[in-house]
DNA sequence: AAATTGTGTTTCC
DNA sequence: GGAAACACAATTT
């Protein structure tokens, strides 16, 4: 029995669709310089091509041929060297500056620092639940303040349970509850472009140190479809020297992707670490480039 | 290209 | 408090 349901309006990735596109994507990512073509990553993979085809185009928005140049170094070395000369300037002019300014995703955030987390964290209840989405299957978390985390469960790195632990080990004190429908409106609005409008504001809750919070809110600043380099996001935040503390901040925001930390690379255009995997990381510069 | 050193912040004794 | 770990970067072999 196969399944001949047709959809063409459910762009929800089904089954074992996103394993099968982050393979091709692992494989162009890192086989570039050999352009393999469309027939040769199929038979590396054992499916139809025509069929991959399909499935990646379905699901990415862009061609595995359109993909492999966009997501190379040399995209996001040219993204980043377009910027280059103004970047700083540029960055101001944009109005990117201001505090709390207007940005892509128009997410109003609001920031608990440590001893607010201490004091009123404790019994602080946190709903959580899965949902897929364009990247795999994503845990998404909020408190009636807003959203406060987002993590990607993998089948072969521990799954949900993994993830869940992940996020819940961070605030150890919350009390939590699964919640499946308390999170929907997240997962819908967050992976819908058509929906970052400002007249739909996304709540956030940003739950880290000062430090951190800093870092994650100049994160939110940069557009879509645009890089910045740990440097840059040290500069603004005027600790020049402390690009390496921004990485690790980095690394450890909780709201991956809203909070765009997937699009902070390193000074020399390579594609640095990521918490969910780097291919996932790639696979949100590609979907970003082609959406925008 | 790889190893080395200088970094700031957080975490874990 | 101090050491070690980091999704970095600049400088050396």
């Amino acid at each position: 029995m196969t399944i001949s349901l047709n959809h063409a309006k459910d762009i929800t990735p089904a089954g074992d669709d996103y394993a099968v596109v982050s393979g091709v994507i692992e494989m162009l990512t890192e086989d570039y310089q050999h352009q393999p073509s469309l027939d040769r990553i199929a038979g590396e993979m054992g499916r139809d091509p025509l069929e991959l085809q399909k499935t990646f185009t379905r699901w990415a928005g862009l061609s595995p041929k359109a993909f492999l140049q966009a997501v190379t170094l040399d995209h996001a070395k040219r993204l980043l060297g377009e910027e280059r000369m103004p970047l700083l300037e540029a960055s101001i002019e944009l109005g990117l500056s201001g505090p709390g300014r207007l940005h892509d995703l128009f997410v109003t955030h609001e920031a608990m620092s440590p001893g607010e987390w201490k004091e009123k964290g404790r019994g602080l209840a946190i709903r959580y639940g899965f949902h897929d989405s364009p990247f795999g299957r994503a845990l998404l978390m909020a408190t009636d303040r807003g959203l406060c985390g987002l993590a990607f469960s993998d089948e072969d790195k521990g799954g949900d349970q993994f993830a869940l632990e992940d996020m819940t080990h961070r605030w150890p004190d919350a009390v939590y509850s699964h919640d499946d429908a308390a999170v929907l409106p997240y997962a819908e609005r967050i992976f819908d472009p058509e929906r970052w409008q400002a007249n739909e504001p996304l709540r956030v809750v940003l739950i880290g140190t000062d430090f951190q919070i800093r870092v994650w809110e100049q994160l939110l600043e940069i557009p879509v479809g645009r890089l910045c380099t740990y440097s840059d996001l040290a500069n603004r935040i005027g600790a020049p020297k402390a690009s390496r503390a921004v990485g690790a901040a980095v690394g450890r925001n909780p709201v991956s992707f809203v909070v765009p930390c997937h699009r902070a690379i390193g000074k020399s255009g390579a594609l640095t670490g990521y918490h969910w995997g780097l291919t996932r990381k790639r696979a949100m510069l590609g979907w970003e480039a082609a959406k925008a």
